[in-house]
DNA sequence: ATAGGGTTAG
């Protein structure tokens, strides 16, 4: 038996106070719907009160306490401790969730230890088989079903479901075939949360074969089997068929309509994902935080800061609860739509944080400009003992490069394997190359290329290439864009590349020699699009088009803001333009650029003073960016552009990228 | 008490 009085101690000094003041919408959000942290506070209130806990107090607490994760990994023993103290360890509801909560937190020794204490009550094997899985160790759990199994305990329907999940997620089809026999054998079917199980396994090996025929041997179907088959089919790409079974089906629960939602979110069809959500609506399904995260996500990906700020009233309305998930997903909508000071607010606000949180707010912070403040939150991440991971040093080196920060960037790289004990994969090698290539040290940028252990993709030899194209170094430059185009002969990055640098250096005669041959070979330059909201509406604008309704006032409305840009000195350059066309025709082409459109279309449809928020599929040319920091000075807007890389925030005529990009 | 769907990068 365990007993750690000190942790116990540590349970009520160590309740989590609410953050600072934060801006109402997520205020509002949190206070109607307590989080993790809270159930802790409410527990140490109880006891202040002078209540005794009983045999319904432990086991939401320790749910609660395993869900934490992180620093607050110690919790369940201190938990613990109360329970021995108030004399209800030998309850059968007790030890399970003991045994599901140590489990959860990845101490197995104790929760094997509190399942001794239950003397192997079946409900308390089946709480170590889901604890392991829930915190992930898949492995675990198998060994604690196959330990079962020896032990002579009998596998209930639930130890069945368990371990089908730990199998699934942990993508071990063999052992989950293993299992599948087992359970034929057993004559447990036929058992509906069972079959569903069987279904979700081979979903998530990946196995949609099985699971279909599975799913129509099954005599009953329930909501789970179908979630299954429409989560699956839609995360291998097929999500078309996952609507057609979707609008096929008898009976919607919430799960099911966060499963579609999210299979458009997967497949990258945002404002579907955001349709399918107004829809739940109708149907009078209310949305839980699994349905706000996916929401939150595709906000994130359109830019749809609105509709973000509508869902936080939604959420606060519903009283669906602000939970790490959540926040971290807001931190992340927060950060594309460009609005640090609010992602911040989230952050501040958050009862319990995990390294997802911190990775969040760092990765917000450096890919808006803010490198130093992003370096301060590393810090305080580590100070707080939260892990960094290989995503969290993409934020660190983003930052560093931000800050132009080069020496504290390659310390920051050399500190992954001497200190954390991460291997920098080719992302990481492309945040150094980008380090010093934005610092002009574009040959030390191509000797880490060659020098890092994999072979290089076409993102990284993309990055050195733009910074050769920055920095005029047309001789490495042309070598790089070879090796680009070798390894991958579509990527019209390559030749875009290439012809701006070509152009940088006035050797047109190259300029058109490429063009050429870019049109012999038939590479087409994926069409430019922007995405802008207004009103809670995604108007999207592709370069040259005129679908949209307000078309004719958009292109008067352009002609406009050129002249009134030409009269304060404005002269289009046309030199990044990719397609052969005589040089009146590039201006055309050069105005009607997407983010153009995008931006004139603001400029008649917002209020004035607002900020002015662009998500733009490609990289911005020189022209575009040229224009924008104008426009932010003539017309007094802040305008925020969110390309494929970076953001740029115009104020006052000059971008937060420093005319790098 | 144990059970289906979730968060960070390119």
């Amino acid at each position: 038996m365990l007993l750690r009085p000190s942790r116990a101690r540590g349970l009520l000094d160590g309740i989590p106070r609410r953050g600072p003041p934060a801006a109402a919408g997520y205020r509002a959000a949190c206070e109607l719907a307590p989080a993790d942290g809270d159930a802790l506070a409410a527990y140490a209130g109880m006891l202040a009160r002078g209540f005794r806990p009983d045999a319904y107090t432990f086991p939401p607490l320790l749910k609660a306490v395993a869900r934490r994760g992180g620093p607050a990994a110690a919790a369940p023993g201190a938990v613990h401790a109360h329970v021995v103290k108030f004399g209800l360890g030998h309850g059968a509801h007790e030890a399970s969730a003991l045994v599901a909560a140590y489990a959860a937190v990845g101490d197995g020794a104790a929760a094997r230890a509190a399942l001794l204490d239950s003397r192997g009550a079946p409900v308390a094997w089946n709480a170590l088989i889901s604890g392991h899985c829930r915190g992930k160790r898949f492995g675990e759990s198998s060994r604690a079903f196959a330990d079962m199994v020896r032990a002579g305990a009998a596998p209930t329907p639930v130890t069945y479901v368990s371990v089908l999940s730990a199998c699934g997620k942990g993508r071990d089809l063999l052992l989950g075939v293993q299992v599948h026999k087992r359970v034929v054998e057993s004559g447990v079917l036929p058992d509906l949360k069972v079959e569903s199980a069987l279904v979700g396994m081979y979903v998530d090996c990946a196995d949609i074969d099985s699971a279909w025929r599975l799913f129509e041997d099954m005599e009953v179907r329930n909501v789970v089997a179908w979630t299954s088959l429409v989560s699956g089919l839609a995360r291998l790409g097929q999500v078309d068929r996952a609507r057609e079974l979707f609008d096929g089906m008898p009976e919607r629960d919430a799960v099911l309509w966060t499963a579609m939602i999210d299979g458009y979110v997967q497949a990258a069809r945002f404002r579907e994902a955001l349709e399918m959500f107004r829809e739940m609506q109708y149907s009078n399904v209310t949305a839980d935080e699994f349905t706000m995260v996916s929401v939150i996500t595709a906000c994130a990906q359109l830019g749809a800061l609105e509709i973000g700020e509508w869902v936080m009233v939604y959420m606060s309305r519903q009283g669906i609860r602000m939970d790490v998930f959540v926040g971290n997903a807001l931190i992340g909508m927060y950060s594309k739509c460009g609005s640090v000071e609010r992602a911040l607010d989230v952050f501040n606000g958050m009862h319990s944080r995990d390294k997802f949180t911190w990775t969040a707010i760092i990765l917000g912070l450096a890919v808006n400009g803010h490198g130093e403040e992003a370096i301060d939150m590393f810090h305080r991440m580590i100070s707080v003992s939260e892990a960094p991971d290989e995503v969290t040093f993409i934020g660190v080196l983003t930052a560093c490069t931000h800050a132009g920060l080069v020496h504290k960037g390659q310390e920051f790289f050399h500190s992954m394997t001497e200190t954390y004990n991460i291997a920098p994969n080719v992302v990481h090698y492309g945040c150094i190359v980008d380090l010093l290539g934005r610092a002009g040290k574009i040959t030390e940028a191509l000797e880490t290329i060659d020098q890092m252990p994999m072979t290089p993709n076409s993102t990284i030899l993309g990055t050195l290439l733009a910074a050769c194209r920055v920095h005029g170094n047309s001789e490495i430059g042309e070598s790089v864009a070879e090796r680009l185009i070798a390894l991958d002969p579509e990527n019209s990055t390559a030749y875009i590349l290439l012809s701006n640098m070509y152009a940088k250096a006035n050797r047109w005669e190259d300029v058109r020699r490429l063009r050429q041959a870019i049109m012999k070979k038939g590479i087409k330059k994926e069409p430019g699009c922007s995405l802008i909201e207004m009103n809670g509406m995604i108007h999207e604008f592709v370069a040259g088009e005129r679908s949209h309704p307000m078309s004719n006032e958009i292109y008067s409305k352009l002609e406009n803001i050129i002249a009134d840009l030409r009269n304060v000195g404005y002269f289009p350059d046309v030199t990044e333009v990719f397609v052969e066309v005589a040089e009146e025709e590039k201006q055309k082409v050069i105005y009607w650029h997407s983010e153009k459109l995008a931006i004139a279309f603001a400029l008649l449809s917002s209020e004035p003073n607002t900020v002015i928020r662009i998500v733009k599929n490609l990289r911005m040319c020189l022209d575009c960016h040229n224009a924008i920091k104008l426009i932010s000075r003539l017309y007094g807007r802040v305008i925020v552009v969110r390309d494929r890389t970076r953001f740029h925030h115009f104020r006052h005529g000059l971008c937060s990228c420093k005319d790098y990009w």
